[in-house]
RNA sequence: GCGCCAGUAGCUCAGUUGGAUAGAGCAACGGACUUCUAAUCCGUAGGCCGAGGGUUCGAAUCCUUCCUGGCGCACCA
């Protein structure tokens, strides 16, 4: 609707210039046109008038005129105006509207995809959490957006794979080791004194219990070994808590990356030797160094440490570039916010490379601000007294949960109250969306109790829509495609989020005022025809933020 | 000290990438169930868009200097 509208103004500067009426022969990369906030100014505006002020030498009102009369007769539309300083405001005529209605009931579910993308492959890496420990709340809403996004971008047709990158190499992984280890022992009757740095939390024991069940003690084994089969068996297990955890929330992965299968098949050295051979790298004070100061970083980085033994950033740099060695076009990391500072030498290795900065983009996650009736919910993750994101799920539900995780732009901090979130009522706003699906789907109960058949638009008269209510729900029903659009492009799925508040909120008043199933058959099958048009959106856009569309509630 | 993110109604937040009179929800107040689901709707009230300066036809939005809050500034991960 909008594109067609954008080529018939396009053509219409083409007319002015070819008949004088206009001299520069500018043209703009793109007709601009929004959605007025005020209904009166129609239904798209434009301010190319002002924009070719300045090249025409002209007022914008006289350009306008020119614009106006060229765009005389267009079918398209009912009423062109210009107003203020010299919008050209437009008002569609009713029956392309319409045909919005068809659209979505011949594409279904398939309603609100595009093919923007055009097949460019993504890669996005979410949660990633550390196999040390259970999921918190704070990787849950990393975890939510992730998926969310990439529900997007597929729906705006790029080729999208989920990925979670495991660090099971590093000391933390030891320190996990050893963890269990000491639990094994005190399990096994010793006395031991519990470090401060290792892993404090209930979950150690339980896993040390797991282990001694399985496989007995572990006795006469050298130390280093013993950590070493402790550090496996439990990053074994705690993936499978955070699988598990993530299949509950509905969040599935294409792929599991081994940090250490990359020191394991000697990934590391190949990628860091193609540094070296590019200049990228040096050795100082007995480490390697990364040049990142050449494309923006304010520091140099150690890949390789003076006692030989690689940087966390070494292997990430590895993985990095073994990302596009596998051939994707764009790769998107989401990260905590309190790894912001890493951003810096991440773009600079690629830029030494050759790739442009668009290429990496990482989405910070602001820290989530755990409440429960407005009072703060500490956490502490060394104290061992923290709530895991399953603990959240199992109390507020995962409909309920991951809305609220969406319901924010993902820069701005959050907090969570799980008393509002456990609410089922009104103070709840993903029941709101819910229950105005639930709502259609009993119209529709109904309907088929009277012996009503679901129209089909052959069969629907849309001249019967005539309320200003209905339109207006035809209208945002035909916005849908173009939100999902924006909300891929700039990786906010919140816009779902707001668009389906929106929609639901039309709905309902429309609801509230008019009856679906009235005496008149035709009226019936028109606004059966609507609220159908109505539900199927809400079930798309539910179903990118991975939300139920519940019939009945 | 340097950097990143935020600052919009009493509270929690949107704001279509620079557009016309800045919008929702909650809280407050007043209304609507003999009706396809009241988990809903209708109405009232509520604003120095953190502050100053700049850019232009036009700024909550861009630039700049401050102020406040959060988070970072490792040969840790």
């Amino acid at each position: 609707m909008k594109d067609q509208l954008r080529l018939a103004i396009k053509t219409a500067l083409k007319q002015c210039y070819g008949d004088g009426s206009l001299t520069s022969g500018e043209f703009p990369e793109e007709v601009q046109l929004e959605i007025p906030k005020n209904h009166d100014h129609g239904d798209f505006s434009t301010n190319l008038a002002m924009t070719l002020a300045k090249p025409e030498r002209k007022a914008p009102r006289q350009i306008a005129e020119a614009l106006v009369a060229a765009l005389q007769g267009n079918p398209l539309c009912d009423k062109i105006e210009i107003a203020g300083t010299g919008f050209i405001n437009f008002r569609l005529a009713a029956t392309c509207w319409y045909e919005v209605l068809d659209q979505i009931m011949e594409q279904g579910d398939k309603y609100g995809r595009s093919q923007i993308g055009a097949g460019t492959k993504i890669q996005v890496e979410f949660v990633s959490a550390n196999p040390t420990g259970p999921l918190h709340i704070g990787h849950g809403r990393g975890a939510v957006v992730g998926d969310a996004v990439a529900a997007v971008l597929q729906a705006a047709g790029f080729d999208v794979q989920r990925e979670y990158y495991v660090n099971d190499a590093g000391n933390q992984i030891l320190t996990l080791g050893r963890s269990i280890l000491l639990r094994l022992r005190e399990l096994q009757g010793e006395t031991i004194e519990f470090p401060e740095d290792g892993y404090q939390a209930g979950y150690v024991i339980e896993l040390a219990a797991k282990y001694r069940s399985e496989k007995g003690d572990l006795t006469d084994i050298p130390e280093a070994e013993a950590i070493e089969i402790c550090a496996r068996f439990g990053v074994e297990e705690i993936l499978q808590w955070i699988e598990a955890d993530l299949e509950i929330f509905g969040i599935k992965f294409d792929h599991w990356y081994s940090e250490k299968s990359l020191y394991d098949q000697g990934m590391v050295t190949q990628e860091l030797a193609k540094l070296k051979e590019k200049g990228l790298s040096f050795e100082q004070d007995d480490a390697l160094w990364l040049r990142t100061t050449e494309f923006g970083d304010d520091k140099d980085r150690v890949l390789i440490k003076s006692d030989g033994s690689y940087t966390y950033f070494a292997s990430d740099v590895a993985y990095h570039m073994e990302k596009f060695d596998r051939g994707f076009d764009r790769v998107i990391d989401v990260w905590g916010a309190d790894h912001h500072g890493y951003i810096p030498r991440m773009k600079a290795m690629l830029a030494g490379l050759g790739h442009q900065p668009e290429d990496l983009e990482v989405l910070l996650i602001q820290m989530v601000n755990l409440l429960r009736d407005g009072k703060p919910y500490i956490m502490g993750k060394r104290s061992g007294n923290f709530i895991t994101l399953k603990e959240v799920i199992d109390e507020v539900g995962r409909d309920a949960c991951r809305f609220f995780f969406l319901m924010r732009r993902c820069d701005s901090q959050l907090d969570f109250d799980l008393e509002l979130a456990k609410q089922q009522n009104s103070d709840n706003p993903v029941y709101y969306v819910q229950y105005a699906h639930a709502r259609v789907c009993s119209i529709n109960r109904n309907a088929a109790e009277i012996g009503l058949e679901q129209p089909s638009s052959s069969s629907v008269d849309y001249s019967r829509l005539e309320l200003i209510e209905e339109l207006a729900l035809v209208k945002q029903l035909a916005r849908f495609p173009e939100t999902v659009v924006g909300a891929a492009l700039s990786y906010e799925p919140h816009r779902i989020v707001f668009y389906l508040q929106d929609l639901a909120a039309q709905f309902h008043s429309y609801y509230n005022r008019h009856r679906v199933l009235v005496e008149d058959p035709a009226t019936t099958q028109a606004r059966l025809f609507l609220v159908n048009a109505v539900r199927t959106v809400l079930a798309n856009a539910l179903q990118l933020l991975g939300v139920s569309a519940p019939e009945r509630m």
